[in-house]
DNA sequence: AATTATATAGGTGAAAGCACCTAGAAGGTC
DNA sequence: GACCTTCTAGGTGCTTTCACCTATATAATT
């Protein structure tokens, strides 16, 4: 495998230098004592591992762009690697192919993750995109009381959005009141609560 | 183009059919009156276009799954089509290669982001995942305040507080005043606001 | 015509949080 | 020893929210 891959990037007239290290000491020694630009780690890397590795370098503030080979799909490995910092994830398939493209795009700031992982991604991102239809008993919530709702989410007092709507603030608490008891919520503060953890859904 | 696609699929043995529509109009005719698994819809598309198309295709509730080809990397035009609910985005310069490894991920209910795209949702991800440590004045908390505020975050009061930690409730209340003078707070409720805003943050 | 839903407004009492105080005990620093 | 910080605990007064009431005007529905 590393064969493979060095035999592709040694045809490469961008890159100047190219150095292995054994394992993750090693490699990390090597990028502690030198800048490179850019370190291709195998994730199940004996010593340390690929993602020890990567947060021993965001400690360190090290510059070197931290890309991680992988024969396996794992989403906990995926996630963890994106989360700690990564700037690609290659799959050790697609690797041959797509390494010189994924260099170029990490070299220039960006990301590079292969397609059968992007998937990953796309699913945490529309965990926090869902529609706030999906929240129980929402639908059930009048025009009167969607805009209150919005008020509190902007983490107005009842206060404050009676004086910019122009009704009395007895009339939003009750409206408080009936928000609360449609989306089934008691206890001090919950609907403060249930409007700030739900903002992004109230647009 | 669409010559080199379709040369590519119909050597594909698992494809059953492949219909070609000229325009979006044409093609929701079609997606509407028969069932696909999958459209391949490019998104500058006369008549509709691609993210008119798939949003016409939730709306009515129709099952197939739209993959998007596209030759530019804007990244508005992907979040639109990500956010709209497109189960592929395939840059146009890749599809003949990724094409046939792009379908069989999508029939498979999973995504396929070209890779020079997938760089923006990483983006979109780190933007949500910002360290604790960028919130001003945080790293002023003293240990104590910090688990206070972390207990306020999981939307408890002052009372369960004091109770999970066997202290005083009033000394729960001490701490919340100190931590919103450190993290320059003022006005009602203003601690849970903040709290609550950065749940994630707070671990 | 009667009913229902909605928006409006008010009353009361309790719980929670905020702001501003004091103060003791324990720890480290100069 | 004097000083500072932190954690602890309490007091007082105020605002906000909550929960449970009543009540009127209006519009839509039956």
């Amino acid at each position: 495998m590393r064969k493979g891959i060095r035999a592709v990037l040694e045809d490469e007239p961008e890159i100047e230098r190219l150095v292995e290290a054994e394992n993750g000491e090693a490699a990390f020694d090597k990028l502690n004592k030198e800048v490179f630009d850019i370190a291709l780690v195998d994730i199940e890397m004996p010593k340390m591992g690929g993602i020890g590795l990567l947060q021993k370098v965001m400690k360190e503030k090290i510059k070197t762009k931290i890309v991680f080979l992988t024969m396996h799909k794992d989403k906990d490995v995926f996630d963890q690697a994106m989360n700690a910092g990564a700037s690609g994830y290659l799959l050790k398939e697609n690797a041959v192919d797509d390494i010189v493209e994924c260099l170029h795009a990490v070299q220039q700031g960006g990301y590079f993750i292969s397609p059968a992982i992007s998937g990953y991604l796309v699913q945490r991102l529309q965990k926090q995109a869902e529609p706030l239809s999906t929240i129980p008993y929402v639908d059930q919530l009048t025009n009167a009381e969607r805009a209150i709702l919005k008020h509190i989410a902007e983490e107005k007092t009842s206060q404050q959005i009676a004086d910019e709507l122009f009704i009395s603030p007895k009339t939003v608490e009750n409206h408080r009141n009936n928000i609360s008891k449609k989306l089934h919520l008691s206890g001090t503060h919950s609907l403060l609560k249930f409007a700030l953890s739900n903002k992004d859904l109230l647009k």
